[in-house]
DNA sequence: TTAATAGTGTCTGTTAGACATTATAGG
DNA sequence: CCTATAATGTCTAACAGACACTATTAA
């Protein structure tokens, strides 16, 4: 390590002395932004205007202005741009860091290390649409589904034999809603706490049909970051406004997991979460119902974590 | 987005024609790895021998090397400097990412992005010594809490009052060993599943007392990560050698969790687990024992994922 | 009235954890 | 013999999930 750590030193040193001599990678920051819109799922994205990947969408992002922001900064700046949210708004969405991706070839014209964010956010409006520049737009997740699983196929995925998970069902089986046709449920081994990890990024036809550059790998990581999150934390709350009934919170998580839960006893587990949600006092007046009684109102509670966690169906156990 | 696409295409075009006359953001990794030697959580750090923080202890990293290689090929060239373990030995390291951190003032010389990783490995070999530079060596993680404690100290911590949670105890309680006194429990408010976030890089007090740059809250980030995936994945393993029996095992746990477990509910839990571990049929000598019957040896199974979890105990529920 | 929903009650199988017990080795 | 450990057994409380039931509202 020593003749390593002199060496980076002296690069160090001259670094400083004109960065611009030095370091031709570039830094960006790339948005996950999942929100609920009409029961489904949807994912921010951008077309691009300029080659490569021309026509094609991509995550929003752009780069981190060195020197003058942090990496979070400039993933909320981003995102402000890109949905036209002030601060206020801003402050009801979640933003976290999902990973970063730096393979080589991931960019055709230069060494670019994008620094991914996961963003929960309520119905947003429509994005700001684009001025010459081609355009953006929510677009829904099972859309670009295709281009998840190509992104997918290269080595470092494990096929899974379609063997069954030993835990059959949660909360599940009965009344359920929307089972998202399209989804293909658990595409990704569920390395759940892990990092993304970026083995494959920039492998296998880059975004062939789907996403530009490594962006569906991106989206296929932070859709399983997600689903894997509202199992440990109460941030299924984010995708919803200061209130909510629990039949709301109930969507959330079937739309994110792409499975039906069982009413009652999702009701009876969410209220036994302590700090997960707490009571208004009031009940909502739900438009678009079909009947049945008027349902309490609740926000998020003060919890950072579930316990006990509320997990998903279907969790493919080890060989059993 | 649309006025800010355009002028990111803009801007990607000039990179292109000359990627020296912009972004000057170098992008190193850095690497929190981790071992276990003689009972004790050891880290990699090396000595720093030159300004900033001369004379100060950090955790190993580098440039990444433009246009040559990714950031997972970057942390493995990084560690095998380091550790000076051939390709073979480094097969059976597990290395992941573990988060970015680029606040612009956590490298006083420049704006650095640091893509740091976190390594499991068996117990290894002392580190290179410098040559000219300081030196590299393991520091036991404790020795360093105080860098990980002043690291934590600003804002975005919760603080989190003294109240017990409701898992008093997991299969703990028991015949526990190493109590690792100087540990502070819990330091980081366990948002799991998470990515570390870097809100507060470089801010406080850099490094003070302890490691260099923002070093301490990316160990502390590492530690975190590190206690929580040998919750969900077999990598506790990754500590221990080809074989080894399930006291060794419970002793990684009990040294990365610095918590005491009950030797016979561990026991039985990790044999029911599937595809945890699997029996080689032979048994151990033991050297070191100070009585009792030679017990089994395992090695790992084929599971990437616990079920159900091994949870940790004294996690903390919210107000019960 | 019918259908759909909110919210509760009850039952069963599984699990975590406390605790006890037996067997095997070293000093 | 004494002590420490390996490995297994037993008991209890908590929990997940299945299922049933009531009450309330829209159509």
């Amino acid at each position: 390590m020593a003749e390593h750590d002199a060496a980076r030193a002296e690069r160090d040193f001259l670094a400083a002395y004109d960065p611009r001599a030095f370091a031709p990678i570039a830094v960006t920051v790339d948005i996950v932004a999942l929100t609920l819109r009409a029961g489904r799922l949807d994912v921010l994205a951008v077309r691009r205007g300029e080659q490569p990947f021309a026509g094609r969408w991509a995550l929003p992002g752009g780069f981190v202005r060195a020197g003058r922001e942090s990496l979070d900064e400039a993933a909320a700046r981003e995102l402000a741009e890109e949905t036209g949210l002030d601060a206020a708004a801003l402050g009801r969405v979640h933003l976290e860091q999902l990973g970063s991706y730096g393979s080589p070839a991931r960019d055709p014209r230069m060494h670019v290390v994008s620094v991914a964010y996961l963003a929960f956010a309520p119905g947003l409006p429509e994005a700001r649409p684009g001025g010459d520049a081609a355009g953006a737009g929510w677009l829904p997740v099972e859309a670009i589904a295709e281009a998840i699983a190509a992104a997918e196929q290269p080595d470092t995925v494990r096929v899974r034999p379609p063997q069954q998970g030993r835990r059959s069902g949660t909360y599940g089986g009965g009344t359920g809603r929307r089972p998202l046709p399209g989804e293909q449920p658990g595409e990704r081994p569920g390395d759940l706490p892990a990092g993304p990890g970026e083995q494959a990024a920039g492998q296998g036809p880059p975004g062939a049909g789907g996403l530009a550059f490594d962006h569906g790998r991106i989206l296929a990581d932070g859709l399983e970051r997600a689903r894997a999150k509202i199992e440990y934390t109460p941030l299924a709350t984010a995708f919803l406004g200061e209130t909510f009934t629990i039949s709301e919170l109930r969507a959330v998580y079937e739309t994110v997991w792409g499975a039906p839960l069982h009413a009652g006893n999702f009701h009876r587990k969410v209220l036994s979460v302590h700090g997960f949600v707490e009571p208004t006092g009031e009940t909502g007046s739900r438009p678009g119902s079909r009947g049945g009684p008027r349902a309490r109102l609740y926000r998020a509670g003060r919890a950072r974590l579930l316990h006990p966690a509320l997990l998903r169906p279907d969790r493919e156990a080890g060989p059993r």
